[in-house]
RNA sequence: GGUUCCGUAGCUCAGCUGGAUAGAGCAACUGCCUUCUAAGCAGUAGGUCAUGCGUUCGAAUCGCAUCGGAAUCACCA
């Protein structure tokens, strides 16, 4: 229907004004509720042409448009808009034939086309998961949804960062006080509790640093010379000279942190089609900053380090190995993504990095492309995404403020459960009850974070938690299981042609909404955004539920009337569960 | 200090490729369950779109300046 109008309009301007305009320069937009009519043509850009007032020009192209098409049903000017309804039958046939349409709004992928690898997770492994990282996993899972549902050939990786001087913190730790205390010992989730020695190292780190002061030294100083930062930095050495007992240590520990994760991952619903462990990436990227060294676009310092100028560029000076030769963030990362370009040929990479990396990614694509000449590079995209804050502002691991993921997940799934049994919802067993309970509250949690647009910081207040009414998953839910009841209800009844019939305002603007949603799909895969999706579906459950609250369906007599208002429930109810599954989002079908 | 991002109702957020009277939810108040699931629906109230100047037929949206906030500028990741 917009193809053809857009079509229209063009001719229509051409043949009144004999000027050639694109259909980009057309405005049409959905009719305002205030207003009547289907879609908006604005026509203030074309007053220039006619030399018109905004009124007469609207005319003569309201004219020129039905003459064209004959979907227009009738007009309505008002200064330069021009409001078009089209006939119900245009909307009356759409419905028909997509209604039952199970593949509405999707986009086969053809495989054979270069995959563009989205980036996202990428924990460390001294640490459990935190809210931190939900928002990071939600938005890399639901971008490659939206992706794939577009027809993109995708791939997801996460890069666990599995060595590093923050790991051997938590291995130090371990060793001084842990007392050989495992998972099984203590009854701990292997994330939980290496994340506490990461914690313990910084305790012990801090005391060791208020005593150097007291003796003496500077803060400064005392920090660079703490004896247990000595000791994490030979440990960081030793295990990069492959030292037997550290590397056991090391497997043993990570070990942990990984079942704890995969945990995380499965309750989350979240999986990677590839996993690169840094331990077994970063030696590439110390390859490539050698090479690029011997080929003098990076230099080394008088101290040992070497390092990368990127003055010219706007930033500043950039270490890319330490003194004692031993990688750093910057070095995997070059690496790593050599590695995926050889491995994939991508046409582009995504990485879902919070924003405070932006920095980082800025020097890391620069080096690449204007250092290295890495063709691929120039596709790089960092999906710079906002921090989730607390009231009390940033979270902060080692003060205790971060809010886990687990206990996040748990509890409000256990919200969700009060909530069923609240309402007495009671024909449910225990079992069942506890599945839909993971299905509300995940949905809860997944929409809030994810109905925000993700370049923009958020607020989280666990003391008022996340609510289960309004704008929400569980509303969104709750209405796809009414209209499941409906259709169970409705298995019986005959569904006749309803052609012919006249719609009322509130089916046209679910059927108008329905129809928007393709092209919703292919604004979120372009913005790589989300909330996009999340907004779309809101508006239209909206809109759904007032109709189903003032519109007898299965209680219409009409037959007609019945069937064509069941089929649009059909159709509302797969489009729900179509974008809620862009979003991670199961639905249920009785709640 | 340099760079980047942000500022819309009491709170959380939409709207931002310029278009009509700036929208939702929460919180507050008022109605609606013998009728398809009330996790719902309808309504009342709540705004100098941070401020100023500019661009134009038209600015929350674009530009400049100011104020306020955040991130970053590590041999951390």
């Amino acid at each position: 229907m917009i193809k053809t109008l857009h079509k229209a309009v063009v001719e229509s301007v051409k043949e009144l004004y004999n000027t050639t305009i694109t259909a980009e320069e057309i405005s049409i937009q959905k009719t305002k509720k205030e207003f009547e009519g289907d879609f908006t043509l604005v026509v203030f850009p074309f007053t220039k042409l006619s030399k018109k007032k905004p009124e007469l020009t609207a005319e003569e192209l309201s004219n020129k448009l039905k003459e064209k098409t004959n979907i227009i049903a009738s007009t309505q000017i008002i200064k330069g808009f021009l409001n078009l309804t089209f006939h119900d039958e245009v909307w009356i046939d759409f419905l028909k034939s997509e209604s039952k349409n199970h593949s509405y709004a999707s986009t086969e992928i053809d495989k054979n086309q270069q995959p563009v690898l989205i980036e996202f997770s990428s924990p460390n492994t001294n640490k459990p998961l935190h809210l931190g990282h939900v928002r990071n996993n939600l938005l890399g899972d639901s971008i490659s949804r939206i992706l794939s549902a577009n027809g993109t050939h995708i791939y997801r990786i996460n890069l666990v960062n599995d060595r590093g001087i923050h790991i051997c913190k938590s291995m130090l730790a371990w060793q001084k006080k842990a007392q050989n205390e495992t998972p099984e010992s203590s009854g701990l989730k292997g994330d939980k509790l290496v994340g506490e020695y990461y914690v313990a190292f910084d305790k012990l780190y801090k005391k060791e640093i208020e005593e150097l002061i007291a003796k003496g030294i500077t803060k400064e100083e005392a920090e660079k010379q703490a004896p247990i930062l000595l000791q994490a930095q030979n440990m960081l050495r030793k295990w990069e000279n492959g030292d037997e007992e550290i590397y056991n240590l090391w497997q043993k520990m990570n070990q942990w942190v990984y079942q704890g994760f995969d945990e995380t991952y499965k309750k989350m619903g979240i999986s990677f089609d590839k996993t690169y462990y840094e331990s077994e990436t970063y030696l590439l990227g110390k390859e490539v900053v050698l090479e690029g060294l011997s080929n003098n676009i990076f230099y080394q310092a008088e101290d040992g380090s070497v390092r990368v100028n990127l003055e010219n560029e706007g930033l500043d000076e950039k270490v890319l190995l330490r003194s004692d030769g031993t990688s750093v963030y910057m070095t995997q990362d070059l690496g790593t993504a050599v590695l995926r370009a050889e491995e994939y040929n991508p046409v582009q990479m995504i990485y879902v990095v919070g924003n405070e990396q932006n920095y980082h990614f800025e020097a890391l694509k620069l080096i690449l492309t204007k250092k290295l000449n890495y063709k691929f590079a120039e596709n790089i995209f960092h999906l710079s995404y906002g921090m989730v804050e607390l009231p009390s502002g940033k979270m902060k691991s080692r003060e205790g403020t971060v809010v886990d993921a687990d206990d996040l997940m748990t509890e409000i799934i256990e919200m969700a459960k009060q909530k069923t049994q609240e309402l007495g919802k009671n024909d449910f067993t225990e079992e069942e009850l506890q599945l839909l309970a993971e299905k509300i509250g995940l949905g809860a949690l997944k929409y809030f974070i994810l109905k925000v647009d993700p370049k923009k910081n958020m607020l989280f207040n666990p003391d008022e938690s996340i609510d289960l009414n309004g704008n929400t998953g569980p509303f969104i839910q709750y209405t796809h299981a009414r209209i499941c009841s409906l259709i169970r209800k409705a298995k019986t009844i005959e569904i006749v042609d309803y052609k012919g019939v006249n719609l009322l305002q509130l089916e046209k603007e679910i059927l108008l909404s329905l129809y928007s949603y393709p092209e919703t799909i292919k604004q979120a895969a372009k913005e790589l955004n989300p909330s996009v999706i999340a907004n779309f579906i809101y508006d239209l459950v909206k809109n759904y539920n007032r109709f189903y609250q003032e519109i007898p369906i299965l209680k219409e007599t009409d037959t007609t009337l019945r069937s064509l208002r069941l089929d649009l429930s059909i159709f509302t109810a797969y489009v729900i569960r179509h974008g809620m599954s862009l979003l991670g989002i199961d639905v249920p079908e009785k709640m």
